[in-house]
DNA sequence: TAATAGATATAACATCTGCTATAATGTGTG
DNA sequence: CACACATTATAGCAGATGTTATATCTATTA
């Protein structure tokens, strides 16, 4: 992936059953950084994107969370 | 610790016998960031404070951070 | 239907950050 | 000293973020 990253933000939120204010609690942001990723206002900062990485791989490594889109970026 | 931000990572930095620039890599920030929190200008985003905070524990659990300032903030 | 609550979308503003360039300050080494 | 090199300090700009407020959507319930 490369261009798809809004919707990617939001397949992995809605697989985990999460809403944007949980998803941004996880990671350490605010919820208006989630709503603005899903909605391609901004792209994630470096550590944001980061924190997003870890956080999918913790959920993919504990069964959370499927394996598409592993590879992103 | 609560105003002292600056001159406490500046001490870690110090003491872990790294440049502005190695700090950076470290946390994932550029080193314009880290030289701005030691020069006052700025103070860190939530992400950027907690990677701090996640470095510093670290290197005190390896032994490599004394426990100054351990209960920072 | 009407009303309430939760989730989401959007906007404005101030602040933080990345990037880039430039200058100043060390720190050796010849 | 003169020179090269690394580190640090500073500034401007564009983009990202936090906060707050408002609006819309979606169930759920009375």
């Amino acid at each position: 992936m490369s261009d798809n990253f809004s919707e990617f933000v939001k397949e992995v939120r809605l697989q985990l059953e999460m809403s944007q204010e949980d998803l941004a609690r996880e990671l350490g942001v605010s919820f208006a950084t989630i709503n603005r990723w899903e909605n391609r206002k901004t792209t994630p900062s470096r550590l944001a994107r980061n924190q997003f990485d870890t956080f999918c791989k913790d959920m993919r490594k504990t069964g959370k969370l499927n394996r598409s889109g592993a590879d992103n970026e």
